[in-house]
Formats: C-alpha cells, sequence, structure tokens
DNA sequence: ACCTATTTATAATC
DNA sequence: TGATTATAAATAGGT
C-alpha cells in the first residue's frame, strides 16, 4: 500500500528499512490499541528494533505480569513456570520436613500422642531417656567445671593473700631506711616482681564470661 | 477502510464486534509478521479476546523467554520478578523455622548441647521430663486398656462356655422327647433366645482392630 | 464465508 | 527527518 507494491522480505537499504520500521510500527500499535478498544480484548505488542530499542503496547489496565498469567495458562507454554516449579518444589520439600520435624518435636513433649502405638509409644520412651542421660552428663560437666574453677579461684585468692601479707612484711621492714624521694616511690609497681602483681590470670576463669 | 469509517470505541454489537475482531486480529498478525520481516525487528503480540481465547504471534527464533528477558532488561519493569522475591522470601522463612526446630529436636536428644548454658540445659532437662511424664501416663493407659480387654475376653469365654454347657444340657435332656420334623430343627438358632447366640460383641474388644 | 466500496496505511518522492 | 501523494491493503457493512 504505496506508490508500489513490494516484496514482503527483508529490505537491504538501511535507511529505507529504518523508515518503514518507524512507519510500521507506529501502524501496529495504533491498530493494537484499536482492536483493543473496538473489540473489548485484552492486547500486548512489542517490537524491538533491530538495534535493540523497544517500543510497545498493553491495553489499558493491563499489566505485563497479568498479560504473562493469563498466556501462561492459556497457551500451556512453559515460560518462566520452569524457575518457579523448582522453587514451589523445594518450598514444599521444605515444609514437609517442617512437619515431620514438629510431630516428632511433639512427640518428644507428649502431646498428641493418642494414636500412636505402644511400639512407637516405646521408641519416644527410649529417645527421651537417651536425651536425658546426655542431658545429665552434660550438667555433670558442668558441674564439674563449676566447682573446679571455685577450687582455683579459692586457691589463687589464698595465693594472693599470702604473697600480700609477704609484701607487707618486706615493706615494713625496709620502711626505716626509707630515704626515697617521691620519684621512686611512684613508680613503686615497677620495681615489684612480675609475679606479685595482682591479676586474676588464670585462663579457665574467664570461660564463663 | 471500509464501507463506512468508524469510531473506535467499543462495538456494541456483539456479532458485529466478534467479526471485527477476527478481521483485524489477522490483520494486526499479519503486520506483525511482515514488520519483523521487512525490517529485521522482533515482534511479540498477544491478543486475547474478551472470551479469553488467546492469539499470538512471535518471530521466528524468538522464545517467549527471550522476548521476556530482554523485555525487561530493556525496560527496567519489574515483571515476575516481584513473585520470585515474595517465593524466595517464604522459602527463607520456612528454612529458618526448620533449622530451629531441628536445634530444637537435636538438644531434646542431647546432642549438641556443649554450647548451651546451665539454664538453657535445664529448660530442656524439664520438656524431656515432662515428655516422659505424659508417655508414661499415655503407655499406662495402654497397659490398662489391654488388660481390661484381656479380663473381659476372659469373662466373656467363661460365659460362652458356661451357656453353651447349659445348652447342651438342656439338649440331651429335651432329647428324649424329641418328636420334632426336620422343619423346626432347621430354624433351632430362632428359637434361642437372643443372648445366647455367640458373637463376640464386647464393642471394646474392637478396640485394636 | 465472500464481496466490494471505502477508509487507512504506507512506499516512493520531494 | 517531515510532509505529500499515489497506490496498496485492510476492512465495514451487506449478502
Amino acid at each position: 500500500m504505496g506508490r508500489g507494491k513490494i516484496e514482503i522480505k527483508r529490505i537491504e537499504n538501511s535507511s529505507n528499512r529504518q523508515v518503514t520500521f518507524a512507519k510500521r510500527r507506529a501502524g501496529l500499535l495504533k491498530k493494537a490499541r484499536e482492536i483493543g478498544v473496538l473489540c473489548d480484548a485484552e492486547v500486548g505488542v512489542v517490537i524491538f528494533s533491530s538495534a535493540g530499542k523497544l517500543y510497545d503496547f498493553w491495553t489499558p489496565k493491563t499489566t505485563l505480569p497479568r498479560i504473562l498469567e493469563k498466556y501462561q495458562t492459556n497457551s500451556g507454554k512453559i515460560l518462566w513456570d520452569e524457575k518457579h516449579k523448582s522453587i514451589s518444589a523445594e518450598i514444599d520439600r521444605v515444609k514437609k520436613e517442617n512437619d515431620n520435624m514438629q510431630i516428632e518435636l511433639r512427640h518428644m513433649k507428649g502431646e498428641d500422642v493418642n494414636s500412636l502405638q505402644p511400639k512407637e509409644l516405646i521408641a519416644i520412651e527410649g529417645a527421651l531417656q537417651n536425651g536425658q542421660t546426655n542431658l545429665r552428663d552434660k550438667m555433670m560437666d558442668h558441674w564439674k567445671m563449676h566447682r573446679r574453677n571455685e577450687k582455683m579461684l579459692e586457691e589463687e585468692h589464698k595465693l594472693l593473700v599470702m604473697r600480700m601479707h609477704q609484701q607487707e612484711a618486706e615493706l615494713s621492714g625496709s620502711m626505716s631506711e626509707m630515704e626515697l624521694g617521691y620519684q621512686q616511690s611512684r613508680d613503686f609497681t615497677a620495681q615489684m616482681p612480675f609475679t606479685f602483681r595482682v591479676q586474676p590470670s588464670h585462663p579457665n576463669l574467664q570461660e564463663d564470661k
């Protein structure tokens, strides 16, 4: 429909092609809009120029996702559903796992056990017993550790007290020959043997911070 | 372009609308194909009739997913990504729930308890104790039920034996005056008092079918 | 479905 | 590019 008829095949002349593209693109979008209005249809058109630029039209109030959803259910085509499916499957799997654990947990707590057979009850009982044993062991460990820490603390304290007395004795012994100036008395601690400095240093004592 | 000009607004006459839809739909798809060929463009057209039927066209070698991908990167529109996100969020949520339960379950079984504080250990210990109590109650119920069933079975059996003997005695007692025809002896059971008929009928006995 | 008078789209040209 | 125009195509209304 123009001054001359043209064959429907790629227009080799690049600028002609570009012009035709612009004209026909406008025409296509216009017609899409028209059929949408005239016939009350949902229409979507997507056009990419050979340069990759996008032109599209969607009937008003028709969002792309909506069209896609409809497209999917109508055409049965695969689409992004593949990814979606694998994810849904994973959800299902995890949820099932979840349910099973929930049931097991409830059983361990003695809930919902009415439907269980004696055999199952015994199994759970065993698991509980086992858990209890393990727990008690662990608690015993804690207790022992605690006792040990206490003892060590006590020891250390005794040691400190003892050393303090020792120091006092030494100090009062040398008090008489005290001719030292203020300067020297200031860094008294620096003269102390290292081991005498008061520091709760046993590594185990820091464990329950 | 036709015998008369028409306004671009919904065609109210239903059959007219349908005809126009068919004609224009064909035209639209044809033009989509043509611009694709002539201008070397990628084109997609989706049309849903008001009845919901799908008609579409895609330039060859252009799969829908490919168009969508291009559409997405070109238009920056969100698309199915939204749905994807919400699903992923749900997976995360369920997985987290899962993990928590798994941990609780392991703790109940006395595993992985090294990192627990004494306070937590005590709580778990309590839960285990509780579960055990509940379970033992339940097992006791089972046991009692079992005992009861046994006893009832025994009783019933005793009763049956007793009645059998009673019947035998009656039968042999009346044997001598046996003048009855075949007919009457045939529905002997019908003459029996109902309660004497042999039927393990105690409802509780059917509980562990 | 087909026909055809008309409208519309657009190829070629400027 | 944009406007013009001759012509091809599309299609509204009728059968």
